[in-house]
DNA sequence: CGTGTAATTGACGCCTATCAACTGGGGTGG
DNA sequence: CCACCCCAGTTGATAGGCGTCAATTACACG
């Protein structure tokens, strides 16, 4: 027969959490009048917004914080599809059914919109555009990059979600606050945690980042970084 | 100083070309009237229908046959993002700037529709929602998933892509030729081609698939395969 | 029938996963 | 306020899966 061994180990990092403290919010439609553009709501880090494969009629909108989009397989592994910055649309408008599940990384302020809410089709097209050109990117880095290639690619790439896109080009050093475990960052890039922790360190010992409290990055040489990343020329 | 040997070995199998003998047609939006629903144009297999980073203003419907969307990094590396069926999209609409190469798989009909072209907001975002649904299951195949459990989703996939979807339930044998060379499944299923090969070997050992002629491809147990390719249930 | 390219298969090596021990930082309770 | 605990993170040793290199076979096309 013909024996597949499907690597569930990194179940671990997906059933039992990071944060044990996780609150899954009953965040629903708001009753109010249709036409109306959404409530805006404060919700810590690590606030689940919905499941994969649940019925979400409502859309949301990040006003400010970081969110993630994540699938799991039946067997656990999991791979965290997009995470997603101030600005950004996603839920019911993004996918008619919902095949992801949704969680804040930072505390963050959503603003919630009913199913009935009211968004210029251009904005929608524009949304979903930049979505596949985020998941085309994305898929480049997980088909064809190695793990540092990948570890400096996410650092850069979260740079510019959480410092803005001035970090790309900018040459001061650059920091922020790690909002995603190693155990994250590897669902996030294809990897394993340890591999992330080891790629880490080696960016640092090149002095690219500096890391401190294992969650302040700091960016010390962006062009490097870009360099090792192998980073594509035109984006954002 | 800090080692990346970045593979480019892949190189080879994106800068020379599986096919020599690909034509590169000039295909350019058409002069007829505005509000058009466009011309259909009969292509070979291999025909490049635009580069990365071009300037397309044409939006492309398949109306039989089969396109694949594909990125290069600078050095060479080829990541297949997209295999595109009957009735997809592809080109200005999905994307304002070119982020992909879109080339024929299979021997095709593609209506060109020109940048006036009126599309229904409803059947855009229908396509871009699709779209994104198929770049994040592709993210899970290429973030979490064995080279074996890989070959037999690429060999699901392109079974209902080519043998339509009624092959992933009913359970008489389906047949299909293959449209892509093993260095295309390869950089589709980020892996090399040799290991494609012996994966596709190694599936046809188990019984479940059958290869003739190198690309006479005949699935023997759907449902055997769907198991090993940790198929998620909810799909098509 | 001969030639060129794709595909297969084998041998080997390396990168990343796995397993395990240890370190560090934050929170809590005595 | 400090000591302890718990969990995230780091680092090392080892293993294994997939990539690499190379030789052979199969197939398409003249």
């Amino acid at each position: 027969m013909l024996e597949n061994s499907s690597p569930a180990s990194s179940a671990g990092s997906a059933a039992g959490h990071a944060y044990s403290h996780v609150l899954t919010l009953p965040v629903r439609a708001p009753r109010s009048s249709p036409h109306s553009d959404g409530i805006a709501i404060r919700l810590p880090g690590r606030s689940r917004l919905f499941d994969q494969s649940e019925e979400v009629g409502s859309t949301f909108e990040i006003v400010q914080g970081a969110v993630m989009l994540s699938r799991l397989l039946r067997d656990g592994r999991r791979q965290i599809v997009d995470i997603l910055g101030p600005g950004r649309l996603f839920g019911a408008v993004m996918s008619p059914v919902q095949e992801v599940a949704a969680e804040t990384l930072t505390a963050s302020e959503i603003r919630v919109h009913g199913p009935d809410a009211e968004f210029s089709e251009a904005r929608i097209n524009n949304e979903l555009r930049l979505a596949i050109d985020r998941l085309q990117t994305h898929a480049v880095l997980l088909g064809r990059k190695t793990a540092l290639e990948r570890v400096a690619s996410g650092m850069v790439g979260l740079a510019v979600l959480l410092a803005g896109s001035r970090a790309l080009n900018g040459n001061g050093p650059i920091s922020f606050r790690l909002p995603l475990t190693r155990s994250d960052l590897a669902d996030w890039l294809g990897l394993v945690l340890e591999t992330v922790s080891r790629n880490l360190s080696q960016l640092q010992k090149a002095g690219l980042i500096s890391i401190e409290k294992q969650d302040r990055v700091q960016i010390l040489d962006m062009a490097g970084l870009k360099q090792v990343a192998a980073y594509e020329t035109k984006w954002i």
